[in-house]
DNA sequence: TTAGGTGCAAACCCTTTGCAGCAAG
DNA sequence: CTTGCTGCAAAGGGTTTGCACCTAA
């Protein structure tokens, strides 16, 4: 299926990108509202799982059993706040570097194409 | 509540630890139903949530919506095959080492009390 | 005019929970 | 006896999907 132009996925895409809480689905639905207010959920998870195939976006993973996007592509840690779940990027530089994917491919047996590193713990204003 | 002795509790806290392929609530249902025919699914995530609680047991993350653990509370990293959803452990030499938890905390303002890093891609089956 | 996009609501599916009965201490 | 444990089934709650309508090209 090619893919027509629609505003509602571009809202969806600079919502996720032009945040820095790396929001939820339903996140990206109640903030959208305001400028579409007929926009349904249904269509805000159906352009994210577009958007992701397309790799405009990417998941940072689930926290709390809700799924967090991120519109930063680039190869970095998050950290997760298991108090109150808010979600922060690491940059590269501070968690430990070097790529071990041609190490471990080899020595498992398998193919390494992305990696993810989470740190978790108590964010500033919950700790 | 303080605890009492369960059958079924030693058997899913074995279930999980004697496995190595970090299995799910339906997997632990599902092979302990030859040993407990009438043990329940609602058992089995109730005893999972208490063998976390008390630490026996950890998380490895959640895995195409379901979530999988691990008997196995050292910190090593693990790779998840994206194709058949299998998780492998990696010894922690493999991996990139040396803990940057203080460094992040000071930065970041925030108290890491854990990490997690996954490596995604195939595994040797499925490649 | 022809796909793809969307709203709506129902369906999915993993997980949690209320309740009544069971079992450990 | 007291309190935790269990089976059962219903309820939760995030996500997906079928369908009819709308809209970009």
């Amino acid at each position: 299926m090619s893919t027509k132009h629609s505003r509602k996925r571009d809202a969806v895409e600079l919502a996720i990108c032009s945040s820095t809480e790396h929001p939820s689905a339903e996140h990206v639905y109640t903030s959208l509202r305001e400028d579409y207010p007929s926009i349904s959920l249904g269509t805000v998870y159906r352009n994210i799982a577009q958007l992701r195939s397309d790799g405009k976006i990417k998941s940072v993973g689930v926290v709390d059993g809700i799924e967090r996007y991120d519109g930063d592509l680039s190869d970095h840690p998050h950290f997760v706040c298991e108090e109150c779940g808010s979600v922060i990027d690491i940059e590269p530089e501070d968690a430990v570097g070097e790529c071990a994917d041609e190490h471990i491919s080899r020595k498992y047996n398998v193919e390494v194409t992305s990696r993810h590193i989470v740190y978790y713990g108590s964010c500033g204003g919950c700790k």
